[in-house]
DNA sequence: CGCGTCCTTGAACCGCGTCAAGCCAGGTGG
DNA sequence: CCACCTGGCTTGACGCGGTTCAAGGACGCG
């Protein structure tokens, strides 16, 4: 455990909390945050838990998993910086999902009492988290239409390309960040691993990708968006 | 075009404006809001028109299908008494959906600018407004898991299970109203005519539904609760 | 009665999920 | 330093499920 962080030192400049929320709110906000400091790999909440409050991401990484069904799972959401995580607080006794660091991560984590006082009394952070949720409701709307309508080799493009756009390449040798595995991959495009494997061979003697070994190279990237136009 | 209704005289008992704003607000809402009176089948908004302002139904149900996509589209959300439709206006410029009535509908239309007034002055009811959008989101995470490991059989019978939930039942014959094509139930259910078909003949073969013509009547519900489960 | 729309069924094809086997790299222990 | 082991990666083969194409039936409407 290290030593918490408070609002003003933080240096996450996306945090909802922060930028929306009147100054003398982030006192209180200090007061009542419990922060977590989680290797990657580690569980925030389980499926079947009991809800009771939001976790807001300071720095790092989570991914957000369905319940299993038939020895499989989904990757719902991955969140990033002041992104929100485990909204169901608002509306739900239990967790219908898992959340599980996929870097480490600095998480606060905010009761719901305390979090409704704050949304009451402050109206453009309240805003402003509704608009994240729209933003969050959009995109899944998006990704519904992809799942029925895309075969599995547009699936593993568009699933290139979000990888790139949540965690960007290597400076170095331009490979993507997040040090994933097939099967993460997997299971964001929502096929079985070995279509992805095929998928990427295929991009690879098109000339669309290189793979290095596990690290993938988008080497074209306007390629790869060409696939998933309608 | 009927006489507008204020929110005083509206029997909409879902609204979150009626509900949940402070009632000197109603007064302002009824000097801003457009009431819309469609005939079924009607576009409220098409992808690619520039966004204005939300829409808010206060009777009907109104669909919202994805853009086109290689000759398909997708029903991706339902919408009825009290919901929100168009929200991309908090943040986006055009629409990327399509909004269509499929029952006779009035819907109230509130343009950005008034709408964000509205919200920095009643903390609650934008509070209800985002819980609204969690709730959406949640089904939506659901439902994209399902559409990737639900089998075509399985994603038939949920959605007959959606529909009955959304629609209801005709009280006399028990069938299901809405008065859908089999291929709006495909669009719902992300399928193809042909298979939401010769499912619906196995569901009646095995005693789950009853086909009277293109009404449906669903005789075994616990069945086909049963065939979803994990 | 004829036309259009929707519903229904059959048959053929093929994409993809599954199973099985081998490979490669990194870590561990003798 | 090598032998072994483990976990992730890769490829091939096979069979099922689902998509597609084609054709016919039911129904409502002018």
């Amino acid at each position: 455990m290290t030593k918490t962080i408070s609002c003003q030192e933080c240096e996450n400049d996306r945090c909802l909390v922060k930028n929306y929320c009147d100054e003398k709110w982030l006192d209180k906000v200090d007061e009542v945050k419990e922060q977590l400091f989680e290797n990657e790999g580690q569980y925030i909440f389980s499926e079947g838990q009991r809800v009771r409050g939001v976790y807001i991401i300071q720095h790092g990484k989570v991914k957000v998993i369905s319940e299993e069904m038939r020895g499989k799972l989904r990757v719902v959401r991955i969140a990033g910086n002041g992104h929100f995580v485990g909204h169901h607080s608002l509306n739900y006794e239990a967790y219908p999902v898992n959340a599980v660091t996929i870097e480490n991560s600095t998480i606060c984590f905010i009761d719901n009492e305390n979090l409704y006082q704050i949304f009451m009394k402050n109206p453009k952070f309240t805003y402003e988290v509704m608009k994240f949720y729209v933003v969050e409701l959009q995109k899944m709307e998006s990704r519904l239409k992809n799942s029925t309508l895309l075969d599995c080799r547009e699936k593993v493009a568009e699933t290139l390309l979000v990888i790139k756009d949540v965690f960007g390449v290597n400076s170095l040798d331009k490979s993507l960040n997040g040090n994933l595995t097939r099967m993460d991959i997997a299971e964001m495009a929502g096929e079985n691993v070995e279509n992805v494997i095929r998928n990427l061979s295929n991009f690879e003697s098109e000339g669309l990708i290189v793979k290095k070994g596990k690290k993938l190279i988008l080497s074209d990237e306007e390629g790869l968006k060409k696939l998933i136009m309608s």
